[in-house]
DNA sequence: CGGAATGTTGATATGCCTCAACTAAAGTGG
DNA sequence: CCACTTTAGTTGAGGCATATCAACATTCCG
């Protein structure tokens, strides 16, 4: 079977079930790799995609430009998410999606993913599935960013990034490769570096969590759910890992 | 035809084709009417509905209820929406939905709808389409509050409603109904009730708009438009109001 | 008409942004 | 491989925007 069809069912199967014909379906897709560097862009605004791009290795980021050159990040994706799946359905690009560090995207041709629909509604649902989660996760940042301190903020990203590594099996024991910087910590949760340099600061003074090089390590899960908020059931996975 | 029926359709072409066979399907489904007192709560976070919700008139919110009690609305969804839509494929509700003002709403069987899906792919992508404009939506929302100043968060939240309600039909002239309180707009856009108040009276001075019991008057569209940097694209309609 | 909910406005406090100076790390060319 | 340049991270000081609080006005509703 093809390792990014196996990367993509792994993933389906952490909220939706599907039968050997779904299964058939989703690795008869053509997937076609491609290397991305660190900050790469791979999707622009007004861009109109003819392929759907899977996450392979690494992570990648969606972003809206405002109109005086500043990001607001959106979202992260691991291992297994598929960033850019509404464009199978509302054609122009409203952000664009970037590499966060190295990162390796698969791309399947809309038009085979459409006819896997036709045949196997399963599938569909399937993807529409992990497209509705997406927009929990939405939700859940606005909520994030409007009604929480910025401490709670930070510590509800790192609850979430964490727990989705988790149940993608891509962090062991209590770190987590994430390479992406303070500023653009800041860009996705509406503070300024300043205040995301201190307020990290004072999670590893409390030793709730360590953020530093690159990796996140976890201390002390408890204290971090707590600070911030944290319910992973918006994000609809089957089995928790933690 | 159902007049619900009516309604739903004429909001799906909004953005989607669709043929006499999947009409057909939409006007086959059985709604249930029911009326809505104001403030009212018809979906609560942790809710398994086996039915969807179709706005028949009025409007209608989804909000986050926080530990300490708090509200952070999410959206505000007007007559032609779907607003738990996704119910049918993530079974358990993150968040509540209740209405804004009087308002009328229609129940449609899960069932119903997904066996429509089956026989008639085109009728699950409209409403799949729905779905992904509803987390664009999101998203935007996102950006407004994390990344915006607060004058610019009340211009481009009401350049959104107004233009989504101009899309479908339920303004006309400069003047919309918006039953909202100063207290729910400070749940919407992250800021004190206070501070609500006085950007409120920021862009009656400047004669740019102005919100005054439950009426918004646009006085200048362009202005409003340019303080809010609203671009409505990312609304993905198929033709402009405006 | 009375009471409650909602809206209005001023005064005060404070959390965060901005700015700036500095340190550390990473990447580059001689 | 080391000096140099650039980028990323760190920390303090100060000012400002917005939350908070409080008093009052208005509207809504029974």
């Amino acid at each position: 079977m093809d390792p990014s069809a196996q990367i993509l069912l792994r993933k389906l199967k952490e909220h939706s079930r599907l039968s050997a014909a779904d299964i058939a379906e989703i690795n008869a897709f053509s997937y076609q790799l491609r290397h991305l560097q660190a900050g790469e862009d791979f999707i622009r605004q007004g861009d109109v995609p003819k392929v759907a791009v899977l996450v392979v290795s690494g992570m990648v980021a969606r972003y809206h430009m405002l109109l005086n050159g500043q990001r607001q990040y959106l979202s992260f994706h691991m291992t297994g998410d598929l960033p850019d799946a509404q464009a199978m359905f509302i054609e122009e690009m409203d952000h664009a999606v970037c590499a966060i560090g190295l990162a390796t995207i698969a791309s399947i041709p809309h038009k085979e993913i459409v006819k896997a629909f036709d045949r196997k509604p399963p599938v569909g649902f399937a993807i529409w599935r992990e497209t509705l989660i997406d927009a929990a996760i939405f939700r859940e940042a606005i909520t994030n960013n409007s009604a929480r301190s910025m401490e709670a903020r930070m510590a509800h990203l790192f609850c979430e990034l964490f727990y989705r590594a988790r149940a993608s099996g891509l962090a062991r024991d209590n770190t987590f490769h994430l390479p992406i910087s303070l500023t653009q910590l800041g860009e996705t949760l509406g503070m300024s570096i300043a205040t995301v340099n201190r307020t990290l600061n004072g999670l590893r003074t409390s030793r709730t969590m360590d953020f530093r090089n690159s990796t996140l390590t976890v201390q002390n899960w408890r204290k971090l759910v707590q600070i911030g908020e944290f319910n992973p059931r918006y994000l609809h996975l089957k089995k928790a890992p933690l």
